[in-house]
DNA sequence: TTGTAAGCGTTATCAT
DNA sequence: ATGATAACGCTTACAA
């Protein structure tokens, strides 16, 4: 019975080749101090002569393991989760690790297929960007046999590896910063898409500082759905108000804030004198901006990093590795607040 | 003998739940109306109730094909490839195929590593960025069952299949696109990285419009290293010429152009009056700058999608799949030019 | 429509 | 230091 199967040369191939057996040319690639150096010679010359390259499909079946990583992230191209990305790939590359990407678009239904899909094929670890996913993920990751790391968010009790940081704390470090240059009436201006938890964590910490400042926090929410349009409803809506004009504002996120700044520029305001404008994200564009954007950088790839390194230390057999990393953000001052 | 496995149930074990041979099960998977309507549902309730998620290690091997894309990129959280990836990640997780990346950094040596660690997934497709390869890089993909597709880059020559666009065509249309507003004096302002040959190639295209106008094309190449520097540097120097000040300037790409553009709004310049600014990319931030970045855009997702759109030809067997697909960019104008 | 048997190319186990 | 053999979990080929 002659089944389909690739051209490429086998192990078998190359044993045949240089007079051992297979099993020997799989420990030479394994572990090649474990092969006399004539043996080792004769091996490395056939690999190259038959361009032979090993079957991983193969090898992942036999040993039940992957040299594989699978992530699943919101989106690539965007600003947020690419740094992450980056960090991880170069991360694992140096491992000698590959990254199976899929992106979720903030679907929990797109998640689980993804998480799905990747169980198949054994990966060394599961890496997801979040803590929230339908109960058929929470119910594959359970069983899974792989460990799985949750980064950006932060939540202890969950029995996944933690990698993130403090929403709270960003929503704190943005207040204090403010009341530290002298501002009194910091508004908080939200994102327009509803439901985004993170952000609302960082306007709780706001809220904390101010109230422990004695000032009464306060928030705006723009309806356009586009952020930078969101961001320059929020400014014209804010400076227009009679009582209460804002000194400086807190956006939700960077987006909003660079279309708070355009809006002002063409509107002839001087930044940040009539208004203090303050991100959050520290998107590649922060410091293209005029007057470049004050903001706070999440430690995008810091997480990325992390997680490598629990992949790796769970690789070589470490049992005492954390389950949760907190990292810190950095306030980033620039010109814009 | 007891091997280490995984605890994972098995398509046997699927099989004895619901009394039918493991092939049946595997054929549920893989081609559901095959199967009669009662083991259909006796089979969908049996992989629910074990959570059974199909070993694709072991599917592969089997079949010696794999439901993987594999692409290296130079990078991933730049703003120059990230749209095709994520264009070719959506398009793969339509057709259900999975994607496996990793960064080469513009080091052929990184790709090639890449590339022999990819192959042996025993990928659906190979998907590289650039035509340029190392030699050892040119033998595997030249003995590899599986088809190659290079993108970004267009050299019909060459075997793979190639997705890209034109860098000279990219070069005329800018120098059409400043000679149709009246620009006379236009430069072309070269990235300090030597050896970059797509913008040699914009040059040229470039340089051939203006001779067939009967003007004389002129490069300049800053020597700063960072790209926002390096623009801020040419723009300096060449406002500061006596002679053949120049009208318009064409940057190689948007980050040049965004730092002449920072650099001329900080000098007091008026853009576009005194000076037109013009960049390739297109990239995130290009709209946001003030003046915003009149540029092209390369057909970056629907590279991806050109891309995806090969895999899924070539896996349905169709033969006739084009082996160059050129795609055109698009003039973006803005504020600056 | 369903099943049997034989691999796919590697690695784990045990033996020499 | 090296090898023989039996898995790993699935799909192909063929048969019923």
């Amino acid at each position: 019975m002659t089944r389909r199967r690739t051209e490429r040369p086998t192990l078998a191939d190359v044993a045949a080749l240089c007079g051992v057996s297979t099993i020997t040319v799989s420990r030479w690639f394994r572990e090649p101090q474990r092969v006399a150096p004539e043996a080792s010679e004769r091996i490395r010359a056939a690999v190259e002569q038959l361009n032979y390259v090993p079957n991983l499909t193969a090898g992942g079946l036999a040993s039940a393991r992957s040299r594989v990583v699978a992530m699943v992230v919101p989106n690539i191209s965007g600003p947020i989760f690419a740094p992450t990305l980056q960090a991880l790939s170069d991360g694992l590359a140096e491992h000698g690790l590959q990254l199976l990407l899929a992106s979720s678009y903030f679907s929990m239904e797109a998640e689980e297929r993804a998480v799905r899909a990747f169980l198949g094929w054994n990966p060394a670890a599961l890496v997801l960007t979040s803590r929230f996913h339908t109960p058929a993920t929470e119910r594959l990751i359970a069983g899974a046999a792989q460990p799985v790391i949750e980064t950006w968010d932060l939540d202890p009790t969950r029995p996944a590896f933690q990698v993130g940081f403090s929403h709270r704390q960003v929503g704190r470090d943005a207040a204090r910063y403010l009341l530290d240059r002298g501002h009194r009436k910091i508004g908080f201006v939200h994102n327009s898409a509803a439901g985004d938890l993170s952000a609302q964590e960082r306007y709780a910490g706001y809220a904390e500082v101010m109230q422990a400042a004695g000032l009464a926090p306060w928030g705006h929410t723009p309806t356009a759905a586009d952020p930078m349009q969101a961001g320059a409803q929020a400014l014209e809506a804010l400076l227009a108000r009679k009582r209460q004009r804002p000194e400086a504002l807190i956006f939700a996120n960077d987006n909003l804030a660079c279309g708070a700044i355009l809006a002002g520029q063409r509107l002839g305001l001087r930044l940040p004198q009539d208004l203090a404008i303050f991100g959050f994200g520290d998107y590649a564009f922060a410091d293209k901006l005029l007057p470049s954007l004050s903001t706070i950088r999440p430690p995008a790839r810091e997480m990325g990093r992390a997680a490598v390194d629990i992949v790796v230390r769970l690789q070589a057999g470490e049992t005492d590795v954390a389950r949760v990393v907190e990292l810190r953000c950095e306030v980033v001052a620039r010109e814009s607040a």
